[in-house]
DNA sequence: CGAACAGTTCGATAGTCATCTAACTGTCGA
DNA sequence: TCGACAGTTAGATGACTATCGAACTGTTCG
């Protein structure tokens, strides 16, 4: 299971201020499959650039994992990582 | 039980981005009794102005509470504002 | 190859915020 | 009342970052 360092829960922290970020982690989760970036953006209005930024963010946190097919890049949420986040701040 | 509102969750997961804080909310976690304001102090290595305004900052988003006693000032932790936030997370 | 498309990277801008020092308020004991 | 102590407020500074437009990379298809 997801170990987490302190640099690794401070990032997952400073990842989920944002809240552009957060409701973008909820669409990618809503559902098992991967998610295209560009369902990420019909629904959110940034523009690409900004989107890829926030996306780089959640990956450097661990929290979503993106694969490439094509020209299509696909982003997959990482529960045990999240979860893990969760647990540790449930001990506090 | 606590409901949290989107601009509270926003505060919260601010609040909890810093590492200085969730270090605080630890240690006023830690003990069920009120934390006085010195304690902290002199765990953390920040001025008096720097944990006022922490604290004012976990205040405002609810997670902890802050109670005067002539000059002390002591501070709880509100956990069941904790919880209500994690489990909204938990819901993504 | 060449054009169109998906996303990325760069550089700039503006806003937020952690931190400090210095000055202030309020409380207690002498 | 006066002074010491606990914490707060104000203002400044420096760091970080969300956002954009523009230029770029890589992929597919004609």
């Amino acid at each position: 299971m997801a170990k987490l360092t302190a640099k690794q829960l401070e990032r997952i922290a400073r990842a989920l201020a944002e809240p552009r970020r957060v409701a973008l982690l909820k669409q990618i989760g809503a559902r098992t499959a991967a998610t295209p970036c560009a369902a990420l953006l019909e629904v959110h209005d940034v523009t690409p650039a900004t989107l890829s930024h926030h996306l780089k963010e959640l990956e450097a946190a661990g929290l979503v994992e993106s694969v490439r097919a094509g020209k299509c890049m696909n982003v997959t949420l990482k529960r045990d990582v999240l979860r893990a986040y969760l647990d540790q701040l449930a001990r506090i």
